[in-house]
DNA sequence: ACCACGAATGTAACCGGTTACATTATAAAG
DNA sequence: CTTTATAATGTAACCGGTTACATTCGTGGT
């Protein structure tokens, strides 16, 4: 049916290892030979199977990437960038839904491993112990976006969000803000644990003492009813929220009540999702450039695969703010 | 170094071949031997190589999925609902992303051929004469998503978008407008022609003739301008917009020059996109559920796989007006 | 007791590539 | 004109599963 590299050894007159070298592109054959073998794989339309391929070299030129939830763009950039980047070298994506669950994570590595994927980008909100294991028993290169808390050296790529904070709220400082608020949600992350602390820092660094009323960690529910009862003197005049999706989730809320953003409480966000910039919403934030960091992810991962030494690299970006209307500061746009 | 299936065959006493059965849970062996070879695959932690399987089955239990966008969310829950369904049934997805580039898309088919994928689920804006051959050509089972305009028979899965852009213009008519408009884009898709068609019957149904000068059709920019210089007593008083990122765009710059919505203008739009529903935004539209369509598209294709017979599938849902604050009627929410 | 038959298991070829090793051809060296 | 090194090609085993076909074994019919 298919035709196979023997189909083209026997009508070019070649042994099938010639014809594989010719495929491969080896140095090994003349240029005459590659030329008559390309003419016949050409006129017998002969695809190299990439199955029987990856059987022989145990390698497969895939490589897994499991993401908590594939239809949030935040992801779906990621993904994007690390598919154009795999792509440009020959490789393929097999895209997991892990929905935030590290027993599915586990599975999902061994459903990779079994597709022999020569290594995984890993995009989970937790890294645990767990994961690690599996990934580190059963050999598999891997590198991790996002920051990682984990004591052990770990390839990843990440913004640097400490720093990132650091000019969320410096940047508020700087307009002349006293009562500055944080904002989060309920899980204790490790991101969450970052950008705090870039906060409480920033305030420290600028001789404004932290006041434990103005960090508001419950869930949004809460937060906000919280913050709505506030005397409007005990109020934060700006608040740095944990990211942008909550940045909006508040920024609705307090207007439904009335409070007006920037003119009574400025906001800044983090991650820059394409919202942010839209639709009147106009909202300062830190970018986090996703499509860029699925490139590098795929970029390192690929050195990892290839050199198999075993110093581990962090990729850790720079941030930039990005002024736009909700922190009460010109818009730049 | 890993686990093979000879290896658990020579610490069970079984044959090769019995221990693959047991893999594949073939009724051809006892439910004692599999106990037992089950037990060495624990033990051995032994895992098949679905590379192998797939070189002897020329089955590979991956499908290939190719979108135009993996970070526009519309395609992200489309793949999120496709994965979902794969995984399910054990399969897995390749994703490729073509740009919105047809000889891209066509590169994309012959590399998932060459990865022996079971299938492809295409999501094309423009499916086209050439793709159409090389899938045929190449035999490979795919399902299309999305309205097909093509005159050949082909599986496909789609929201009834006429039906859809007739609901849309239904429920402006029965809030008593009379000067509707249509308001597209600037290509000339198929996609277009279907809403455009479903927007013009709905007016004839009702009595209202069709005015040329309410059909905007030129790019966002050009029909912005035209709108805003129209006399309000010539301007529609309500519009339906090709999709929900169009109905944002125009409804930002109509406030921006002053002209307010619901109360000058209605807005409808098509997609039900998130930010659809999203912070005070509240645009009425015609919910166009991807996650449910990238499930249902799977489905079809594993039918088409299995079945292998002649007959094309065409599944066509009935759409949903989601009422919200943007065409003026009383929101639901 | 003997044969037939079906259920359970085993043997080995096969899927379509890669590659270690063997072989042949070619040219340079003695 | 051998000998020898080297470049080009060929042979066949191998990757790790699946499965057609062969074999073994137990049971019921006569």
């Amino acid at each position: 049916m298919t035709v196979t590299i023997r189909d083209v050894s026997k009508k070019s007159g070649y042994s099938v290892a010639t014809v594989s070298r010719v495929i491969n592109d080896s140095d090994l054959v003349t240029e005459e030979t590659k030329k008559k073998v390309g003419q016949v794989i050409e006129e017998l339309g002969f695809v190299p199977n990439n199955t029987a391929r990856g059987l022989s070299t145990r390698k497969s030129f895939a490589i897994g990437m499991i993401v908590p939830n594939i239809s949030n763009p935040f992801f779906g950039e990621l993904i994007k960038g690390a598919e154009e980047a795999a792509g440009e070298k020959g490789f393929n994506i097999i895209i997991l839904n892990s929905s935030y669950n590290n027993e599915k994570t586990i599975k999902d590595i061994m459903i990779l491993k079994s597709r022999n994927v020569d290594g995984i980008i890993m995009s989970s909100a937790d890294f645990d112990e767990s994961i690690y294991n599996t990934l580190v028993e059963n050999n598999i290169p891997f590198v991790l976006t996002g920051p990682v808390s984990s004591n052990h050296e770990i390839n990843y790529v990440s913004i640097d969000n400490l720093e990132g904070a650091k000019k969320a709220t410096e940047h508020l400082v700087k307009l002349g803000h006293k009562r500055i608020g944080y904002m989060a949600g309920d899980y204790a992350s490790y991101l969450n644990k970052l950008r705090l602390q870039g906060y409480s820092e920033t305030l420290k660094a600028n001789n404004i003492k932290t006041d434990e009323n103005l960090i508001f960690q419950e869930n949004v529910e809460k937060n906000i009813i919280k913050l709505i009862n506030m005397k409007p003197s005990e109020r934060p005049t700006a608040i740095f929220t944990f990211n942008d999706y909550m940045a909006l989730e508040y920024m609705e809320k307090l207007e439904e009540k009335g409070i007006k953003i920037p003119e009574d409480i400025a906001v800044v966000g983090f991650d820059n999702i394409k919202m942010a910039s839209y639709y009147s919403i106009g909202l300062t934030t830190v970018d986090n450039r996703q499509e860029e960091f699925g490139r590098k992810s795929f970029e390192l991962l690929l050195n990892i695969i290839k050199d198999k030494n075993e110093e581990t690299h962090q990729i850790i970006t720079k941030p930039k703010l990005i002024i736009r209307k909700t922190c009460g500061a010109k818009s730049k746009n």
